[in-house]
DNA sequence: CTGAAAGCGCTAACAA
DNA sequence: TTGTTAGCGCTTTCAG
């Protein structure tokens, strides 16, 4: 394992010239950078992390939190930040918490406290008080996605707008029997997204006179087949089928579509169907949808989070940005049919 | 930040005892043990990665580089793996190559080779010789997932076997128009998977006296959207339509049925599909496939490589160790329709 | 079983 | 602009 001594020795330098101009803090003269950095390259080096972090505290690694890996969502999320850490010189440590309770606790203890990381990255998770000071308390600090955060810089969607976008899409092709699968109160602890979803489908209906109506409403699991379920319920109905869908998440719409395909109606003709996400799938079964984008969320909350640890310009930041979302319109989404 | 001499003074030890009593590493009494993780709880105290690792070599990290995150069987791997080091004390560290070729150079280059790891796991990834021995001459074990690796311990799937009892389960219920969806040669560039499902697919056949029909091969993508067009090449065959399709992923799989749906063909009545994943969507599916086991893929190569990190009895493990499978037969697969 | 002390490899004052 | 040097917080011989 070659060091920086040995660097030293054959660029002619001394250890903490090496250190400058590998690093780049501190000034040093062109030439002798050029020479270090030849003499790095011919001998291979690389700096130990570990002693770096050690001598300098900070680690250029940000620790990223995630309940889930498994989902569309939350691996893109990851794959932009790791992306956007990757040009900044950072490694990502990945934390995994669908293993149960015990596990974030653990998480949280031993494994974000071991000054093993500069920075956390929250993905859809609600960390309790507790939490978070402590780790600011720590002066890591943190940027959540997905929800926002008492104390945290967060980057969030607005549910709402979102919600009421997909909604007005389906009144102005003019349908007026607009149901609405939603997420299951037990998807609503982190950050209430269904609830806002909800919200947003509500204030477009309220908002263009038509009266809300119970049974156009039927929550889920936010999966396919979930979604299924919820579909079959609210077209099976005999009278007054829907003319239209709005699905709190676009795998829930795809189950919608699956759905009125088994139940011989025709999407869009008899039953449009409108999602959230872009889901890698929505283009695949033609589903308009209201787009977020997250490794663009990804990629951003690094922005932030290196505009905090790198303060080269003081950026004062709003607490909680809002991300941009955008109507997507495929084909599953028509006027309704005058006939029905 | 409550470092080990604040302990050990509380404990009334030296620092090295209290290193002993934490890490587990050399003698100490069990009073003092309890004494001195006594005083650590007490302080909150957590050791510092980093010192550590300086000091003693060990990082209790290890690096797990995958092609792509956002994939099913990707994700699922990392997760297995994940929670596995977890259990050992260790933290994950995420390479994602999917970004280009400049991205992998950077990766081995650098962020490996800072000593931030301990081993590394490459998940379906075929590492350059110069790659693997760079890291092996850093004393970095390597596992690999998802082929063979010269000079890597490896877990594979047996893609022949895994194609075989596929296509066994479908001649066994009386088929003999098998086609097979299978992946396109750019996807063959990692350890042949493609190649090695069709040759299974053929062994059965041949095996069973079926003969071989060029026409009823189709390649995709290993996408959905790329199994339903193969698909529908298939099945939109004016005559001597198969009976049945063996694609070579679950994707694929329901890119098929989806296809055949979209024909006015049942499933399974019309045409039986089998795939190989036993993804996440297979059951909503219906769909019959060979099962291998990605969560348990990752948990299993932690295993390995803590044999070698932590050898506490020397298991000489094989260099390639075989991953189970197993045939899960749902709705998509029946005995053909006589009348056809 | 426990303590003293020498580093692990690098960074950051401080001087020059 | 560059060199000298004192740690960063822990682990691990080596003694006792």
């Amino acid at each position: 394992m070659v060091g920086i001594d040995e660097v030293a020795r054959l660029a002619g330098v001394s250890t903490a010239t090496v250190s400058r101009a590998l690093s780049g803090n501190g000034h040093v003269s062109p030439g002798t950078r050029l020479k270090v950095s030849q003499a790095a390259l011919d001998l291979g080096y690389v700096v130990s992390s570990n002693a770096s972090s050690l001598a300098s505290g900070r680690t250029k690694n940000v620790g990223a939190v995630v309940p889930y890996l498994n989902r569309w969502f939350f691996s893109s999320v990851i794959e932009g930040a790791e992306r956007a850490l990757l040009r900044h010189g950072y490694d990502l440590t990945l934390y995994n918490l669908s293993g149960g309770g015990d596990e974030r606790r653990s998480v949280f203890e031993h494994f974000l406290l071991r000054k093993r990381v500069d920075a956390v990255i929250a993905i859809s998770l609600e960390l309790t008080e507790d939490e978070v000071s402590r780790l600011l308390a720590l002066g890591k600090p943190i940027v959540g996605v997905g929800g926002p955060l008492a104390g945290v810089r967060t980057l969030t969607i607005d549910d709402v707008a979102v919600a009421r976008l997909a909604t007005e899409h389906l009144l102005a092709l003019g349908h007026t029997r607009i149901a609405h699968v939603g997420g299951h109160k037990e998807f609503d602890l982190d950050f209430h997204i269904p609830t806002n979803r909800r919200i947003g489908y509500e204030q477009a209906l309220t908002g263009a006179g038509v009266p809300l109506r119970p049974e156009l409403y039927q929550p889920a699991d936010f999966t396919i087949g979930g979604g299924y379920q919820a579909a079959k319920q609210l077209l099976g109905a005999p009278r007054d089928r829907p003319t239209a869908i709005f699905a709190a998440s676009d795998e829930m719409a795809i189950g919608t579509i699956l759905a009125a395909r088994d139940l011989g109606l025709s999407v869009p003709h008899d039953v449009s169907v409108v999602g959230i996400d872009d889901h890698e799938l929505a283009e695949f079964f033609g589903l308009t949808t209201v787009a977020q984008f997250p490794t663009g969320q990804g990629e951003k909350a690094v922005e932030l989070l290196m505009g905090v640890l790198q303060p080269e310009e003081a950026q004062p930041e709003p607490v909680n940005t809002a991300l941009p979302f955008e109507l997507v319109v495929r084909s599953s989404t028509s006027r309704p049919d005058p006939s029905s």
